[in-house]
DNA sequence: TTTACTGCAAAGGGTTTGCAACATG
DNA sequence: CATGTTGCAAACCCTTTGCAGTAAA
């Protein structure tokens, strides 16, 4: 599971031809955002990292990186979407740790036992339903620091 | 683990009356509702099966369900809301498959040793990042049966 | 008889879309 | 130069809220 150094920005430009789209400016920009960021961000964080995009164009962009499988769209708390790389572009399996009082989302590494019975599970849950598994989602939630501190 | 029979609609009631909150005859209806549903429903489903309540109270009603403890929201893959019932309620612990087709949710039982590798590994982040966990949320996701049916 | 609950309709707020101008392969 | 991309503003849609009337403890 080492992470080979793949160049992202190639690998971003070769899916999005791969679905007739064009690796533009604003696109590398949200990609180097992304990249940038410890954890997954919302639309508003992006937007302000990327000045000048106009927010239609920031979710239409989000909507094309997502379908060329190099942006992933992270649930929270909340119903506002946050974005993160897709793990294969970065080699970086993770879960994510959720505050249900402010919806922030911080990654964590999970032990490769877990990892492993959480395959053999869905595996045998993919051969009990009829149902074609794709990934999993391992989110722990609870209250972060800061609005704990908050609730004295 | 093993589910005492206790009974829902008191229990329910202790808790909205500790929140200072009456179990109307509508709240009733929508713990029914979700009780006798096999797997997370919306807002739209809940009140096809609680005919005559409006659009308006069952958001509040299911917001002070939550509030009480009685009512969980369950996130999939778009942005709808989605509620069951509390898993102390039911006595059941289980996880979701989800669909990113078309978002229905099924309720899935995992194995007791993979839940105890949960919780170790969910203490030890406890301990190591200043957070306090207070559950966890292991999805499956992928595409049903009836969605990849219609890919041919 | 006080306080919570309800329905109706209007407002919120994140996201999506139509369109004309612009940029990329 | 054909097709994708952008910004602007309006539309969308799920959800929330204000209000006046109703019902529960």
């Amino acid at each position: 599971m080492t992470a080979l150094p793949i160049d992202i920005h190639s690998t971003t430009k070769d899916r999005l031809s791969r679905v007739g789209q064009r690796y533009t400016e604003s696109r590398r920009e949200i990609i180097d955002a992304l990249g940038s960021s410890p954890h997954p961000i919302t639309v508003n964080d992006l937007m302000e990292s990327v000045k000048g995009l106009a927010q239609s164009s920031t979710y239409r962009n989000l909507a094309v990186l997502e379908e060329a499988g190099v942006v992933r769209r992270v649930v929270s708390a909340d119903d506002m979407a946050r974005y993160e790389l897709a793990e294969d572009l970065t080699g970086h399996h993770h879960h994510h740790l959720i505050c249900q009082r402010c919806s922030a989302v911080l990654d964590i590494d999970v032990p490769q036992a877990l990892e492993r019975y959480v395959h053999e599970f869905s595996d045998e849950i993919a051969k009990q339903v009829n149902f074609r598994i794709d990934h999993h989602r391992l989110d722990l939630v609870g209250i972060c620091a800061q609005c704990s501190a908050q609730d004295r």
